[in-house]
DNA sequence: GACAAAACCACCCAAACGGGTGGTTTGGCT
DNA sequence: AGCCAAACCACCCGTTTGGGTGGTTTTGTC
């Protein structure tokens, strides 16, 4: 028992982690010793059980994974992280890599890729699913706005005209305008409603 | 055996067949007798096996968990689809309950939830979950754009100005002009660019 | 302390937009 | 036949937008 590799697993979804659960369960190397269904819980479990490998879905209630994850790695460095996730989500997943998750596999993964990837990420190795790789590396790189910017963008994308973000943000149209005529340069359009569109689709800006 | 409940598992995530499965072996009435892992074999699997229950998921490859279930219900009215789906997306279940789908849990749902279900649309009664029910009240009437007004919902929402449209679709600037009045009469806006990111946001025009 | 980037402000002007009013034609429904 | 909604077109007019050029202040980094 002490030599097994111990499992958290944290996934709001019972059958989710009743399917893990069974696929570990055959393998007797490695063993479940808690789950949660939530991020929060999720942080305090791995500060307690000192899991081997933390097993993480990306969209949970009260702590989304990715600040689960965040949180664990700044406590403890050496925690090993691998995400499950069901999409590509580029943006998520490019952040908990870079604060150095230990792997990311989607959630059609087969019975063998996702024992695999446990095994490996506890070995210290890192495991990307090809598909993950393929969505991060397709995504070349996403232009980037200030938050100055954002702000910007979320109003115009509310349908405020110029002079009333003026109004809202405390500053005057030419300004705005200003930081419009940068926005349209970085996404390379030329109009508000392109930019509106198009800073929705990356995800720039919250809908 | 003859009279066990006969179900059958349609979802491409691994993890959550083993889960299902894990569950519903706990229960002597129920049992598992075919998976897949996408909507074709689905269909084809409900035609030859006539499970008692089919267990669906919405998103899966080849086809959609809805389209499975419009064409399952349409080769045999009376098979019980149970929908299980991550969150409720009211524009998909709406469409597969009117389609006649016999039930809608979310992935979160408890073990029992998710046995009771089961049991309950192979009785022939109705069964969906409080989180679905709820976001299909909450949203109440999503206004209908007319085919020629998501036409340039889309032009627009892609930037293109007035004149730009007017060319495209073979019309004048002023009918343009027309149905954009219209538009953001239906929509309750006064801009091209809130109408784009309301309309984005509704679901009218694709992305 | 130099330097760059971000944020701020101002003015000009042509083009695009939104709101208003008027009208015709077409296709479906009763 | 009668009716209605949808799509089409036209003109007016004030407002907003986008592009151009000029500049200052603040902030963070080397």
């Amino acid at each position: 028992m002490g030599d097994r590799i111990k499992v958290l697993l944290a996934d709001d979804h019972l059958v989710v982690r009743m399917g893990i659960a069974a696929i570990i369960s055959f393998e007797k190397d490695l063993v479940v010793i808690g789950e949660t269904d939530n991020g929060i819980d999720a942080v305090r479990l791995a500060r307690e059980l000192k899991p081997d490998v933390i097993v993480m879905d990306l969209m949970m209630p009260k702590m989304s994974g990715s600040d689960a994850t965040v949180e664990i790695l700044m406590e403890n460095p050496a925690a090993k992280v691998l995400v499950l996730t069901t999409f590509g989500t580029s943006q998520e997943i490019r952040k908990i890599l870079d604060a150095g998750a230990a792997g990311a596999l989607v959630k059609t993964s087969s019975q063998s890729e996702i024992i695999d990837a446990i095994r490996s990420v506890a070995a210290g190795r890192r495991m990307i699913s090809k598909e993950i790789s393929n969505s991060l590396k397709a995504e070349p790189d996403t232009p980037k706005l200030s938050s100055r910017q954002i702000e910007v963008m979320n109003l115009v994308a509310k349908g405020f005209a110029n002079n009333d973000i003026a109004r809202i943000l405390n500053i005057s149209v030419n300004s705005v305008k200003d930081h419009l005529k940068n926005i349209y340069t970085i996404l390379d359009v030329s109009s508000r409603t392109e930019a509106a569109t198009i800073a929705i689709n990356l995800k720039l800006i919250s809908v």
